[in-house]
DNA sequence: GAATTTGCGTACGGTACCGTATGGTAAAAG
DNA sequence: CTTTTACCATACGGTACCGTACGCAAATTC
C-alpha cells in the first residue's frame, strides 16, 4: 500500500523520509521517487520535505548513501563464515539473493542498477558495492583452496548469476526450479 | 547526439518514431520516451507524431512488438547451429550477449526488463522471449548428450549470467577479465 | 510566560509534459 | 487544373511535478 499511512501523527525526520522513499524506489525505481507523492504517502504536505532536504537531489543522494552503507553491512554480515563453513556460506548467499522471499532486496538492487545506468555517480556507488561483494566472495572461495584467478572468476558468476536470474522472466512456478538452483549453485561452487 | 538529425527533410512514417524511440530506449529507458522530445530529435513537432500514432502508449505497444519481433528472429539466428557445431553455438551465444561492443543491444535488453518490472504487458512479452531463449539453448545442450533437466538448468544459467553480468559495476578495463570470462563460459558448457 | 526554534501548511510561479483542435501545404489522384 | 489525402505546425487547455515565500502552531529555551 502506498496509500496514507495513518502513523500516532509523530514528526518526521530525515530517516523516515529516507526509508519511505527506499519503499517507493524499491516498487517504482527513480522514476517514482516524486517529491509531492512521497509527501502524500506521509500524509503531509511537501513543506515538510523541503524542511529536511535541500532538494530533490538532496534525497536521492541520501537515499544512494543509506543503500550503500546498509548494503556494505550487509555483504559482511553474509559472507563472514565460520572457519570451516566457507563453502556453505557462498551457498547461503547465493540463496540468499535469488530467494523469492526478500523480493523487497532485489527490487532495490535492480532499481538502484537501473539508476546507475543513467547516472554515473550511482555507477561509482554501485562499483564500490559489488567489488566489496567480489572480494568477499573472492576471499571464501580463496580460503577453500582456489587459486586467486579461479576465485576472483567464480565470485563474478556467483553475483552475475543471481542478479541476472532476478532479471528473467520465466515460469518461476515451475516445481523443478528449486532443483535447477540447486543444480546451478552447485555448479558454480563444486570442485 | 539526440540532436536533431537534418537529413534529406524526408517524410516520417510509423517505423522511423518506433526505430527512433529505441535508440531513446536503449540510452535513456521507458521513462526517457517522450512524445515531444522524440518529436524534436526528429526536428518535427508532435502534430507528427499524433498523426501516426494513437496516443503515447500506442507508440510504447508497437515499440515493445517491434522488440520481441526482432528478438525472437535474432535468437533462432544465434542458435541455430549446424550439427556438431552446437557447443560453439553457445558459447558463441554466451560471447554475443556479455560482449562490449554490442553495448546497445545490451541497453535496450535491460530496458525493456526494467520496463517489464513496472508493468505486467511486457513482463508477458519479456517471458516469452524469455521462454523461446532457455528453449532454443535447451535444445543445444540436448543435442549435446545432456540429459533434459540439466539441459535446462544450465540454459537458465547462461542467460542468468549473461544478463546479470551486464548489470554488475567492476571493473571490466581490468585485463583479465577476458579471462574470466573464457572461464565462466567453460564453467557453463564444460562437463 | 515571552521569545525562539522546529516542523509543517498554503499559495504561488515555473517547467515539462500529454492530448486535442484546427489550419496549412505539398504530393497524389481525379 | 482542381480536389483530395497525407503529413505536419500552431495553439491551446490540462496535469503533474519542482522549488520558493511566507504564515502559523506546537515544542523548546530562556
Amino acid at each position: 500500500m502506498t496509500t496514507t499511512d495513518n502513523k500516532p501523527r509523530t514528526q518526521l525526520d530525515r530517516n523516515d523520509w529516507i526509508e519511505g522513499a527506499i519503499e517507493v524506489l524499491a516498487e517504482q525505481g527513480v522514476a517514482g521517487l516524486r517529491v509531492e507523492v512521497l509527501a502524500k504517502n506521509f500524509g503531509v504536505t511537501k513543506g515538510s520535505f523541503y524542511w529536511h532536504f535541500k532538494d530533490r537531489q538532496d534525497l536521492l543522494d541520501a537515499v544512494l548513501q543509506f543503500w550503500k552503507e546498509g548494503r556494505l553491512r550487509d555483504i559482511e554480515k553474509q559472507t563472514t563464515a565460520l572457519p570451516g563453513k566457507e563453502l556453505e556460506q557462498i551457498h547461503h548467499v547465493i540463496d540468499v539473493y535469488s530467494a523469492v522471499r526478500n523480493r523487497k532486496g532485489i527490487s532495490i538492487e535492480l532499481a538502484v542498477r537501473d539508476w546507475a545506468r543513467h547516472d554515473a555517480a550511482v555507477n561509482a556507488i554501485v562499483e564500490e558495492v559489488d567489488t566489496y561483494r567480489l572480494e568477499t566472495t573472492h576471499a571464501l572461495f580463496v580460503k577453500l583452496g582456489l587459486s586467486d584467478d579461479e576465485a576472483r572468476a567464480r565470485s563474478i558468476l556467483v553475483f552475475a548469476y543471481v542478479f541476472g536470474h532476478s532479471l528473467m522472466a520465466y515460469d518461476r512456478d515451475n516445481p523443478k526450479v528449486p532443483e535447477f538452483k540447486r543444480w546451478i549453485a552447485e555448479r558454480i561452487t563444486g570442485r
